[in-house]
DNA sequence: TTTTTTGGTTTATAAAATAAACTACTTTAT
DNA sequence: ATAAAGTAGTTTATTTTATAAACCAAAAAA
């Protein structure tokens, strides 16, 4: 057995996991709705999905709900995958 | 389910998990042991091992093999506690 | 109409990971 | 015997990351 493959540092981080793990769950999601089921900040999850974003694991648009700023996220193929890929590589950590 | 309960900081980095994942599974294991499965540099990994002891986490002990000096680490029962839940934990960001 | 709340972003600070430099020998080659 | 190279680490400095604090614009409430 091959132990310890790199964790993609961007998926290795609580909040960023978190995201992206509440993110496969639902269709898409909104800023206030995942800081409230993360329990984040507005400004950590804000600079949190701006690298998500950034590295194309999600995909951020802005619009307006009435009259109020409306983020949603949504995941994409590419994080699905390095979601999963990630998940492999850590069981290398987590089953003996 | 109640998701995504806090990660232990000392747990959740690639190379303090290796060496924990590592030392589950021995009696006790030298430094360059340790070095070389995770790949890990000596500086590195001399940094983790103070954090992981002085944690609890592990006992470091310092001898000589031959001339040369030794050090040998062995994990504790804390440490295996704060791996279980650790697990346990992490398994909610991760089986949706 | 001032005050508070909402929905964020930006900037500053604290903490962590990592690398580079260094120490204290020991072994090997000259 | 001595210089050069290797071993087994530690310490310090630098970079990166995470987090918090401060801020902003607009909307809603008092």
């Amino acid at each position: 057995m091959d132990k310890f493959k790199d964790l993609d540092p961007l998926l290795h981080s609580q909040l960023r996991l978190a995201v992206v793990s509440l993110l496969l769950s639902v269709e898409s999601a909104e800023f206030v709705f995942i800081k409230e089921k993360t329990g984040a900040t507005a400004g950590n999850l804000s600079v949190q999905l701006d690298k998500l974003n950034t590295a194309g694991y999600i995909i951020i648009e802005k619009s307006f709900k009435g009259k109020k700023p409306l983020t949603t996220c949504k995941i994409t193929k590419k994080g699905i995958d390095a979601f999963e890929q990630y998940v492999i590589n850590l069981k290398q950590y987590i089953n003996k």
